[in-house]
DNA sequence: AAAGCACTTGACCACTCGGTCAACAATGAT
DNA sequence: ATCATTGTTGACCGAGTGGTCAAGTGCTTT
């Protein structure tokens, strides 16, 4: 019922974005609307707040790409072989955005997030949230791994710090502009996987 | 000659402080100037822009706590226990700032830097400076351990790893605003460090 | 046909943004 | 005492900021 529109899905992808590739400070609601080609006064009939917007984007965005890190962390899948998928995944990901924009974009969860962490508390619980999730599936793989006796990390921690060395070198990548640094990520994580291995 | 003046010292000093636990973008040249009970015009006589102040109060905050870091990476501590050191002074640091300001603030430069990365070269750069300073600390700290044989890793990408896991887990401890994330700090860079001797 | 709803429009708001400026004040050197 | 130099003051600027709103428009249901 009533008048059907598809502001709202390009308002949430415009806003999703621009904020990555630029910043959630130097991104106006302005610029947002003229990108989607929608009036401010619809902007603000489907989101209360600019933050809300980001919020939504961020989740909508996480939702489009869940299938796909579903198929990368498949059960079919041997688990260390999930790790390295996932390597090149992000990877093939950061070369297409590099050759896109001109520049490194980073995490998009973790750049956003580490932007307002201070300041929104709205963003920054959502920020940690899609952390979260994408660090789940990190775990089962190595909790995989460990069933099948090829690990012997604790998959949680084990989880964390993969993960954590994922947003450093993301973060590291981004700022020194250079997309040769994710060549480190693969062989950064097989380490991590593989050092408890000999120590067991 | 002339009027003598602090304002300038005041403004480098304060925009740290802000722009560190806020975030570039949130924080105003007139929030700056207020904090610092400088006016605006004064702030203009002294910078030409706020990108401007940003490097410059990024710059003298490094001048500034540089000493520490030469005490902590001095040749007189043997190097693995230099790396201890600096992982405890991390630690040391964030507590300090989360009990002033009540969360987590992660890394100054990887904060600031990823926020403005992709809008403003000369923050970019500076951002880039800074991390690649401390890196060389972490590094030279390696090739101290290699050549008295402790450890076999490559001390210029060994001293990458080390240090993106630093960033990424003060990145995830910004979000999460939790500071529990980083004992997991020094043990990893243990076993970044210690992986490599066993497979040596 | 009509009513009800979902969406659109664009003008408008108070305020803040980074930045400017000309007049003025305090200092140190001569 | 003078004077160049340096720093201060605060009003001011145009362009944006996030956000509002009342009136209008085009669907779908009845």
């Amino acid at each position: 019922m009533g008048r059907p529109s598809d502001a709202k899905e390009k308002l949430l992808q415009v806003a999703f974005d621009l904020i990555w590739n630029q910043s959630y400070g130097s991104v106006s609601v302005d610029h947002i609307c003229d990108r989607a080609h929608v009036n401010k006064g619809s902007f603000y009939h489907f989101f209360p707040s600019k933050s809300d917007l980001a919020v939504e984007a961020y989740e909508v965005h996480w939702r489009e790409k869940q299938p796909e890190l579903d198929r990368i962390f498949s059960p079919q899948i041997p688990p260390l072989e999930r790790l390295e998928l996932w390597c090149k995944h992000i990877w093939e990901r950061q070369k297409q955005k590099a050759d896109k924009y001109g520049h490194v974009c980073g995490c998009p969860y973790a750049s956003l997030g580490t932007e307002v962490a201070t300041q929104d508390e709205k963003i920054r619980a959502k920020s940690q949230e899609l952390m979260d999730r994408n660090l789940r599936y990190v775990e089962s793989a190595l909790r995989d791994a460990q069933r099948e006796g090829l690990v012997s990390i604790d998959p949680h921690s084990g989880a964390k710090r993969i993960y954590s060395t994922a947003l450093g070198l993301l973060l590291y990548a981004k700022i020194h502009n250079d997309l040769k640094v994710l060549e480190e990520l693969e062989p950064a994580v097989m380490d991590i996987v593989g050092a408890r291995e000999l120590a067991a």
